[in-house]
DNA sequence: ATGAAAGCGCTAACAA
DNA sequence: TTGTTAGCGCTTTCAT
């Protein structure tokens, strides 16, 4: 690996005059600046990002912590945040916390440690008291898909309120009036909010949240097909399932299916989150979507602008809207189609 | 942000016995050694690991570069490789290509200028005849699930012609003798593989390939979609369908449910991957199952000893067995169940 | 426009 | 066991 001493002296010049002649081309005579191109070229020469780093204290860098990168959910957002920092010359660096507060803690240090100018985090395990006190503590730090109200202007999030209160919606228009639900885990915040929007978009129908037709889940299929199977094999009847993610929902349409039930004819599903998933399912899941890539971004770029100190933060959108698409498992009653 | 000479001073001591102190305690005595752990305590002092790698020659940072992170397959394998480096000190640098060689090409460098002791990476896009020149050029270089017999020991892979065969055998074993195939794109060296075993499989059992049964895909659902569209429309008739990757098998059965045909009654299909997907299609798809997490795990296990020169670089395992999983989406045709 | 020199935060000989 | 002195590869004053 060539240095830049060594292209300053095949150049005939001094470091300052390669540093100056690669990174503020004006400053530098168009004659040296030739000299030095071609010294670069002759050595294959390429700056040292991370002497460069300790130079000019810039890594040009952004950690990301998240659970895990397997999943569509994670591995989506984390796209979106690669590709918008990519486009401004910044690097990620991940780093998958085990689903382990411990590891959200570690990871979270560590990528600073590794001189990160900022840190996405998508916290799953901190209790919000501790999350709150890393964000005081760090504050080149922006939560991604979680809203923390004291750190408003650090949080990139969706309206989960909303976005229950769309699944709502989109049932009761349909015709729906006995509606069952299974949720998230309630320790997370994002499913007490979409369970908080549902209710009260169905108490606006004249709709009371049924107790007896609400089951607490955990984001995943497995236990998704257990509380399905309790509720079917209930006494209260429904004609409608608004599962709060589409791996969940998958497990309720697996349940039905062994109950020898139809979908969307027996019994309609709603799914959250609209990963690819959600087209795969048969029938095709109708579904409240989340922009996870552009949320990605978001979160990247927020982060780019609070490490910079920027004032374009306010620019930046944080707050992002669900939307409900459309598919097949949701039966119009009113039409009966 | 303290720094070591900070704690230095508090201390009353050199920055190297500070260095010591921190990262060779037996070198130092346990009294000088209570004195810096105290100021390190009472300043919070963090090294700055960018400082440590400039000075020991060392990142401890490994890179990746891959398509996307969206998608579960490459999802699974960072998850791999990030689970393993974090557990030896090491941390991943991620970047995708955005699917173009450019990108590949890019991000191979500009993860060498990271000063990243070693790269893995996913090629796609790259041309043979170029990836052996880079591998060439970048010694600190590891592939991942792909086999390029030039650089045996710097490749984990997964054996794709063993697999096809697997695929084929399956076939066979349940009475399928009319079988069509979806592959990969043929530019993918995976694809031709694992026709290349799917047919000397059939071969074996005296089944010649059927070119009017073959079609060429390109791993997503809607071109195999298409593809199967134009397989039952044609003229041949078969039993049986072998999609090289489990979203083409989804896009495959949602043609046979547009065409009114049921799986695996009338047409049995098998995948390949064994993604989440797979078991959440109905019917559950059979699929041969790659060992996504563990390929991963060894490209990170691999980087690492490359970096380090280390000798035990022939104990980690860098070939891989696909196996198929059974599930319901194959008839058996010699029992009809 | 260019060079000399200092320094980013740390490690690693070499002495003592 | 500890301190001194050089760097690691670069950027950035400050002179010239």
């Amino acid at each position: 690996m060539a240095t830049i001493a060594q292209v300053a002296v095949k150049a005939g010049v001094s470091t300052a005059t390669v540093s100056r002649a690669l990174n503020k081309p004006e400053m530098v005579d168009a004659k040296t600046k030739a000299k030095v191109q071609e010294a670069v070229q002759s050595l294959g020469y390429r700056p040292n990002q991370v002497a460069q780093g300790l130079a000019s204290r810039s890594s040009r860098t952004i950690g990301v912590v998240v659970n895990q990168f397997g999943s569509a959910y994670y591995g989506t957002m984390i796209d979106g945040a690669e590709r918008a920092l990519r486009k401004i010359g910044y690097k990620l660096i991940a780093e998958s916390s085990g689903e382990a507060a411990e590891g959200e803690r570690s990871a979270w240090q560590s990528l600073f440690d590794r001189q990160c100018e900022a840190v996405i985090v998508h916290s799953d395990a901190l209790a919000e008291e501790e999350l709150t006190g890393f964000m005081e503590k760090h504050p080149m730090s922006v939560l991604m898909n979680r809203h923390l109200p004291d750190y408003e202007d650090r949080c990139v999030y969706l309206d989960n309120i909303r976005g229950g209160a769309l699944a709502a919606a989109h049932l009761v228009a349909k015709g729906h009036r006995k509606i069952a639900t299974i949720t998230g885990p309630f320790s997370y915040h994002e499913a007490r909010d979409r369970l908080k929007g549902f209710e009260q978009q169905l108490a606006e129908a004249g709709i009371p949240l049924d107790p007896d037709l609400t089951a607490e889940g955990n984001f995943k299929d497995d236990m998704a097909f257990e509380r399905m199977m309790a509720l079917l094999n209930g006494p209260k009847e429904f004609t409608a399932l608004f599962c709060q993610s589409d791996e969940m929902a998958a497990g309720a349409i697996e349940a039905c299916r062994q109950k020898g039930l139809r979908i969307p004819d027996d019994i309609s599903i709603i799914g959250f989150d609209d990963v690819d998933l959600a087209r795969h399912l048969s029938p095709k899941l109708t579904t409240v979507r989340q922009p996870l890539r552009e949320i990605g971004a978001a979160a990247g770029l927020l982060a780019h602008a609070v490490a910079r100190k920027s004032p374009d933060i306010e620019g930046i959108c944080r707050s992002f809207e669900a939307e409900v698409i459309e598919r097949a498992s949701v039966l119009d009653l009113n039409t009966g189609s």
